[in-house]
DNA sequence: CCCGATTGCGCAATCGCATGCGTCACGGCA
DNA sequence: TGCCGTGACGCATGCGATTGCGCAATCGGG
């Protein structure tokens, strides 16, 4: 390994003088400059990021807690995550969560171990303990995608989308197509996000006088399959589904086409999160769409305000989601 | 911060204690032991790995270069990694390559100079300087998805899927089919993958008398609308037409839909890389799939063993990708 | 010609941990 | 009682960088 020594000794200064030119730290002679920065050039020097950070106290590195990098939703949100951290002048630590609380709680300790100058996370359906220890190290946080309180070390700083309004006015939509069996395939119970999309659901039968129907709704993480023959044999079948998520859609889909349901004339249905091909499946979904790349920005931008301004209030940010109107809930007679 | 001599206080011993204890380094009474887990506990110490990684010169980090996250055939392979770098203890520092050499040499640069005890790439179109750059440094390297073969620096360790054979295998099923004149939309020039792909489709039509037509090749990465729509153009327009890639994939038939093209009634086509729900596109195309998540874990496999035995010779694996025929390639005649 | 100000650098002390040597106490054996 | 082996732990150094001080040389004004 080559040392800043190393370099100096080469470039005829101290080691001092080497960190001050890196660092532009101070005023260096134009010509002793030129020698160290030969020297670095020559010896293929590289500074040492792990002895600065220990000297500094700061890793120029952010942690990102996450689940399920390969779904296409937070793959886009870490795409967005990356393209600012780095254009700061700092790293990605990944970590994936799992969306389940021992996982997270673990990751999250990695993390923190690694001393990372900021964090963003997508909390788990439990995230007390994680919440808790991050609290505890004080680290510059940001909740993504998932606003969580947690009454004991909150508030924390949080950007999500909205989640209620818009999936109510997403069963107007389909109430006002003609539609009057509804059913509700929700995401993992406990998360956040699941939560006020079924809340949302109901909001939205309740403006129509469907309240009765607040049972039509099935958690479908799991088993999205399951959930969905369960809604279907039930004894009013809903004439058209609304999908929580993403990956729920995506394993709908293919039960249904399992199934040979044509939709929308069988069924329709209509999704929370929209992805970039939407359009091209068959049919060409209804969807919301939420602003996956400024969800990723903005988190990255408060986190940084954050970590310049540690004694800011907590602030907690709702984007607006869009609702894209395609083909897949058929206008009943 | 609450250090190792914190904790050393509260449970009345030595920090060398404490650092044996974490690291089950030696015996300790079992007594003592008790006594500093529980100082650990109260006082919520977290072993600091920035520390540690300068004393000891390891940082328990492997580092991924790879270009758009986004692209779910790199998500995948990302999230096929992550969970085997953090099954083995080690956590992942990700820099986007953006596929382009500057951009490349600036993410290994930084990669480097956390010092990762490890580091995987997917190579960009001239990965020469950040090669090279990685080979000054001698950290063990291993090239992902791109073999790629640097005369000055080479061999490196790389995990591919091979191109050439089943390309020319899909061109075998085009043409059975009874296409005579096919296309290629192929992915970034000098991609080594993109290349191969290349080299496969010519090979399949020479198979086959059809060599007159090896100019039939553009290269779509930046605009594939544009080169679709040139290939369509063309005199003897190809009645099949093979996409290089997962993202020239999603971007063409969005272009074909506005043409308002049916596929495979008014043309064919075929891809490179298969995702998920390929078969809930209409229509369910006929692709190549890989096997991404091998391709994550043997490189992070082939990472490790590099880890473990540095003086191994370079292995250059190549995995079978595997032809899955569906409806978007329609008979002729 | 003298002296304070200014400019350009170097010394040496950390940062938090791991680890090679030592030290101390205790027990067994002659 | 004396000696040595052994078990349990502490001292002090160093990983590679940053940075508060301090020193020497040069310059300019009176």
């Amino acid at each position: 390994m080559v040392t800043m020594s190393d370099v100096a000794r080469v470039a005829g200064v101290s080691a001092t003088t080497v960190s001050h030119v890196i660092n532009k730290t101070r005023r260096i002679e134009p010509e002793t400059e030129r020698a160290v920065l030969e020297a670095i050039e020559t010896t293929g020097y590289l500074n040492d990021r792990v002895a600065r950070s220990l000297r500094t106290g700061k890793t120029m590195t952010i942690g990102l807690a996450i689940s399920a990098i390969s779904n296409p939703y937070f793959a886009d949100v870490v795409h967005a995550i990356e393209r600012m951290v780095s254009a700061n002048g700092h790293s990605l630590l990944l970590a994936d969560t799992h969306d389940d609380p021992d996982h997270e709680l673990r990751a999250v300790t990695d993390l923190l171990a690694h001393r990372p100058d900021g964090l963003l996370i997508a909390p788990s359906p439990d995230p007390h303990r994680a919440l808790h220890r991050i609290a505890a190290r004080g680290i510059p946080t940001v909740l993504i995608d998932r606003i969580v309180d947690d009454p004991e070390d909150g508030p924390f700083d949080a950007v999500g989308v909205e989640n209620t309004e818009p999936m109510a006015e997403l069963i107007d939509h389909i109430v006002e197509r003609g539609h009057r069996r509804i059913g509700l395939i929700a995401g993992k119970q406990g998360l956040q996000t699941a939560e006020e999309r079924i809340a949302g659901f109901r909001l939205g039968l309740e403006r129509h006088g469907l309240s009765d129907q607040h049972d039509a709704v099935v958690y479908g993480d799991d088993d999205t399959g399951r959930a969905l023959d369960e809604l279907l044999a039930r004894d009013a079948a809903p004439t058209a589904i609304v999908m929580g998520n993403n990956q729920i859609t995506i394993d709908a889909m293919r039960r249904l086409a399992e199934r040979e349901l044509r939709i929308p004339d069988d069924l329709s249905i209509a999704c929370f999160d929209d992805f970039p091909w939407a359009d091209l499946f068959h049919p060409r979904l209804t969807a919301i769409r939420q602003p996956v790349d400024t969800l990723g920005t903005k988190g990255v931008t408060m986190l940084f305000e954050r970590m310049a301004t540690p004694e800011l209030a907590a602030r907690q940010v709702r984007l607006e989601p869009q609702l894209i109107v395609r083909d897949s809930v058929r206008p009943l007679a």
